[in-house]
DNA sequence: CATTTACCCTATAATATTTATAGGTTTTAT
DNA sequence: ATAAAACCTATAAATATTATAGGGTAAATG
C-alpha cells in the first residue's frame, strides 16, 4: 500500500492540476479540500517542489503551481519520491538497490529472478500512467 | 516493498519446494539455510499452515511439508496472507477494502479509477506467477 | 510409559517507520 | 511596516514490523 504521504501527494497534484488556470494555489486550499493537516501537507509539497514537479511563490499572493505537464508526471516518479522503492525486494530495486542480508548468491536465487519480472511489469504500468490519467477521470 | 515476513515465507516455500522428496523439513533446517531466527520463522510457517499451503507433523521425525503443488501457490496468495493488501490504496483493495477517510466520493475520484487499473494489472502478474516460477529458476 | 523431539499458541518486548506537530525564518505584496 | 505565505529543521506521537519468550500439545522411540 502507498503511504498517506504518497496518497496525499497525488491528491495535491490532482488539485493543482485542476486549478492550472490560476497562478498559485495555497497549501491551505488543498489541506481543507482533503482534510489533510496543513503542516503535514507542507512537507509533502516541499518535496514535490525539490523534485522539480511543483513551483512556488513566497509571500502574499504566493502558493504552489504545477510546472510539469500532467502527462510528464508518471505515477512511478511520485511513488519513488515519497515512498521509495517500487520493487518488492531490495535486491531487485533499480533506484534503491540493496542486497538481501540472507542471500548467498543473487544469481542463483529464483525469488530474485521472479521479482525482477514482477518489477518490470509493475514499472510498465506505473511509468506509463501519469497525473494526466488521474485528471482525465475527475 | 515486501515485509521480511513475506520474503522469508517465499524463502521457506522455496526450500520446502526443493525438498519435496523428503517427508518433512525441520524449521531449523530452513532457519539455518537463510539465517532467519527460528522463532520468527515458526510464526510464519504456522500462518502458511493455517492458510492451507503447508502441512505439518508433530513430534520426533516431524516437520513441515508442502501440501499444494507449487503452481497452485500464486505469489498473490502469500503476499496477501503475510503482508495484507496488494492494492496501492485501501479504497481499491479487493480483499481489504476500506474507504479513504479524506474521500468525499469514490465515484468521482480520479485517483481511485487509476488505482483500480493499476491494481488489476498488478494482480494479473501476481496471480499468474507462482512458487513454481521461483522453483524453475533455482 | 517416560523421555525427547518438534510443532502449536499467545503474549509481549524491541525496533523502525510513518504520521504529525512545533516553531521559527525568509520572501513578497500592499 | 505589516501581514501573508512558503521554507526549513527538529522532534514528538502513533503505528507497524520484527523479534523473543515461554509454556502447551502431540508423536515417536526405546
Amino acid at each position: 500500500m502507498l503511504s498517506k504521504k504518497t496518497k496525499y501527494a497525488f491528491h495535491a497534484l490532482t488539485y493543482l492540476g485542476k486549478h492550472r488556470d490560476q497562478k498559485t494555489v495555497l497549501i491551505q486550499d488543498i489541506s481543507e479540500e482533503y482534510g489533510i493537516s496543513h503542516k503535514f501537507l507542507e512537507n509533502i509539497l516541499l518535496e514535490l517542489k525539490k523534485a522539480g514537479i511543483l513551483g512556488s511563490k513566497k509571500g502574499k499572493g504566493g502558493g504552489y503551481y504545477l510546472i510539469k505537464e500532467p502527462k510528464d508526471v508518471p505515477l512511478s516518479k511520485v511513488i519513488r519520491l515519497l515512498d521509495g522503492p517500487i520493487a518488492l525486494l531490495p535486491c531487485v530495486s533499480l533506484n534503491y538497490y540493496e542486497p538481501c542480508a540472507e542471500c548467498k548468491s543473487e544469481v542463483k536465487c529464483g525469488l530474485n529472478k521472479v521479482m525482477i519480472q514482477v518489477r518490470d511489469e509493475m514499472l510498465n504500468v506505473l511509468e506509463n500512467k501519469s497525473l494526466a490519467d488521474i485528471l482525465d477521470k475527475e
